[in-house]
DNA sequence: CAGGGAGATGTTAGCGCTAACAAGCCCGCC
DNA sequence: GGCGGGCTTGTTAGCGCTAACATCTCCCTG
C-alpha cells in the first residue's frame, strides 16, 4: 500500500482529482479544519488511503514557516543520561506530531554551538533543544537570541530560557546526608568537569549538606565522568587511607566514576563498604550489579525529554510556563554502610 | 552577526539587491555553479556575509526534491553501541552536509517500520539509514522498496539492502579460541535475544568454533543484553557447578550481560578467573573496570556509522559499492585464565 | 418571503528557491 | 570585419502546499 514502487510524484490535486472535489478540500481534510461536510471528508480520506498519499513536508514548511520539528543539539549522546533523554525526547516529539532532527556538539565552544543552532533554524525546526550542554556552548545558550524558542535541558538551571532540568542539588544533599547518617565524619567528592552545570550543582548540594550537618569540608576532586577517572581517584584514596587520612565515605558525580572507584579500591584491598562507602550518581541500569550493588541517585532522564517537548508545545504556543524541576530519588544498595572506627 | 534579532526573512532577493545582482546569480554562487565571474561571486559572498543570509532548506527541498537529509531509524539507541554508531553517523553526515533525522522505533513490528521508514520519506530525507534493529523491523526491511536508498547498520549482512556491519561471526570465534586455547573443555554461551540478527551471528561463530575444535556444544541460553539477564545466569550456572557440571568458560553475547554473571558469581563466591573464565563482547569503556576486568571484543561502533553515511553517499551518487565488514578485536583483560582441573 | 448569516467549497496568489531557457557580451577565427 | 561559440547574467515558470478571499447553498429569523 504504502511501498509502491519507486514513483511517488503524488500531490494534493491527484487526490483532490480521484475525491472530486478541489485541491483546497484536501488540505483541509488533510489539516483536520473543521467545516468540510462528513460526506466529503470521507471521500477525500478513502481517496488518500487509496492512493497511500502522503503530504509534503518541505512544501508545507515552506508555506507555513514551520516544520513539525524540533531540533536537539546534544553532547555526550553515547552516555546513559543523554541518550534516555533522547528517547523521551523523540517520544514524546513524536506523539505531538513533531520530528526531531539532531545535531552534536564535537566541541564546546560558543561558536559551535551558534553554528548548530544555525544549522537547525535553516533546516526551519520549529524550536531548538539543547540537551545536557557545556561551558562555553552553555553560556552561548544563555542571552541567545534565537528565531526559534530555544529550550534547555539537563543544563542547570536557565536563567535566559525556559529550562527542564533534575534538582541535582537536592540529589547530592541526598547521597550525602545519607552518608552522614550512616555515621561518617564527612564526606569526600569527586566531581564531573567543573564546567557542567549539572556537575555544579551537585557539588553545590554536597558541600550544602556537609556545612549543615557542621562535617569538615574536604577539597572536591575533579573528574571527567569516566570510569578511568574514578579509578585515578580510588588509588590516590587509597594512598590517602594509608598516610592516616580519614577517607570513609565518598560520593561520586556519576556512576562510570564510581564504577572506576569501586576497582580501584578492590585491587587495594579495601572493603565496600567494610572500610569505605561509595554512592554514584545517575542510577544506570548497570550500577545494580556493579560489585558491589552500587547506592546512588536515580534520576529519570526520559522525563526530562518528555518535558523538554512539553515546554517546547508551550512555547510554540506563546505560554510561558516554568516547570518544578525533576525530583531525584535515593536508591540505597550495598556500596554504603556504617562507619568502622578503625 | 548571525544572532540578529527575531526577524529573519532573509531571501535571495534581499541579497541579489544588496550585490547589484539578480536573485539567480545569487542561487549560482550559493550553489557553487562554475560560471559566475570571480569579481560577482566575491560581491554576492560579501552581501552574504553582511546580511547573514542562510538559504531556506525547505524552498530547495521543494524545488530539487531533496533536502539533504539522511533519515536514520533506530532502536537501542540508549545503549551504548546504537549511541556511538549515532555518534559516527551524524559526524560523518554533517561532514558531508547532511543533517539528521532521527525515528526511534518503539516496538519491533514491521509496521512500526514501515511507519517510521514513511515518516522520515514524508520529511523527504534523501535516504534511510536503519540501525541496529530486530526481529520482524528486519524483516520488514529487507524487500523493502523505499523512494529513496535504504542502508541498514548493524543488522546482520543484508540481502536486499546494501549493509554496513561488523563480523559478529569472526568476533565470537576469536572469544571462544581464546577460551579453548586456555585449555578450557567447552565454552558456554549467553546470546542476545534470537530475534537480533547480530546475536545470532555471534551464536553461530561461537559454535563453529567449537565444532571446529571438537569441543562439545552445550545448549546456548538466550539472554535479553541486560545485566540482570546475565545475574540470573550467572546464579543457574553456579548451581549447574554444584550439580558437578564442567561450567569453566562462559562467553556472552555482551559486556551487560557479562557484568551480571560477574556480579552473580562474585555473590556465589565463585573466583574469576580462578574458577570461571568469562568473555563478553562490545569492550563498553566501562569493562575494563569491572571486577576483574573483562576480557572481550571490541567494535568499532563509530566506524560503523561512517561506513554507513560513505554508503549513503555512493548510492546517493548511483554508484553500488559493497564494504568489508569490519573487523572485531579480541581485548584480553583479567577475567580469562587457563582451565584449572579440580 | 426577503434578508442575513453560517457552513461548505472553490479560486487565487504566493512561500523561497532552482532549472531551463533567453539574452547579451567578448573573443578569435577565417 | 563578420559571425559562431563560449562565458556571464537575467528572465520565467513552476515545485506542492496553505491563507485569504470569493462563491454558493442552505436554513433560520423577523
Amino acid at each position: 500500500m504504502l511501498t509502491q514502487g519507486a514513483t511517488r510524484p503524488l500531490g494534493l490535486s491527484d487526490v483532490a482529482a480521484r475525491a472530486g472535489v478541489s485541491l483546497q478540500t484536501v488540505s483541509r481534510v488533510v489539516n483536520h479544519h473543521p467545516n468540510v461536510a462528513a460526506a466529503t471528508r470521507e471521500r477525500v480520506l478513502r481517496a488518500i488511503a487509496e492512493l497511500g498519499y502522503r503530504p509534503n513536508t518541505a512544501a508545507r514548511a515552506l508555506v507555513t514557516g514551520s516544520s513539525r520539528a524540533i531540533g536537539l543539539v546534544a553532547t555526550h549522546i553515547n552516555q546513559y543520561g543523554p541518550a534516555q533523554t533522547l528517547l523521551g525526547l523523540e517520544q514524546a516529539a513524536r506523539s505531538a506530531g513533531y520530528s526531531l532532527g539532531v545535531t552534536i556538539l564535537d566541541e564546546n565552544s560558543a561558536s559551535a554551538m551558534r553554528d548548530a543552532v544555525d544549522r537547525l533554524v535553516a533546516q526551519s525546526v520549529d524550536a531548538v533543544v539543547a540537551l545536557s550542554t557545556y561551558g562555553k556552548a552553555v553560556d552561548a545558550l544563555r542571552r541567545f537570541v534565537a528565531p526559534v524558542p530555544l529550550i534547555a535541558v539537563q543544563v542547570g538551571r536557565g536563567e535566559d530560557h525556559p529550562t527542564v532540568w533534575v534538582d541535582q542539588e537536592l540529589g547530592a544533599e541526598l547521597a550525602t546526608r545519607h552518608l552522614l547518617e550512616l555515621g561518617h565524619r564527612t564526606v569526600h567528592h569527586v566531581s564531573g568537569p567543573v564546567d557542567s552545570l549539572e556537575a555544579r550543582g551537585r557539588l553545590r548540594g554536597w558541600r550544602r549538606e556537609l556545612v549543615r550537618a557542621g562535617a569538615p569540608v574536604p577539597e572536591p576532586i575533579e573528574g571527567d565522568w569516566t570510569a578511568a577517572a574514578g579509578h585515578a581517584v580510588g588509588r590516590r584514596l587509597a594512598a590517602a587511607r594509608l598516610r592516616g587520612e580519614d577517607v570513609t565515605a565518598v560520593f561520586l558525580a556519576n556512576d562510570q566514576m564510581a564504577l572506576g572507584l569501586l576497582n580501584a579500591l578492590h585491587g587495594e584491598g579495601i572493603s565496600v563498604p567494610g572500610q569505605v562507602s561509595v554512592v554514584g550518581f545517575d542510577d544506570v541500569p548497570e550500577a545494580a550489579f556493579y560489585t558491589p550493588p552500587l547506592t546512588t541517585v536515580r534520576q529519570d532522564f526520559a522525563e526530562l525529554g518528555r518535558r523538554g517537548v512539553e515546554l517546547v508545545l508551550c512555547r510554540l504556543n506563546g505560554a510561558v510556563r516554568e516547570l518544578e524541576p525533576v525530583q531525584p530519588l535515593l536508591v540505597v544498595r550495598d556500596s554504603t554502610g556504617p562507619a568502622s572506627r578503625t
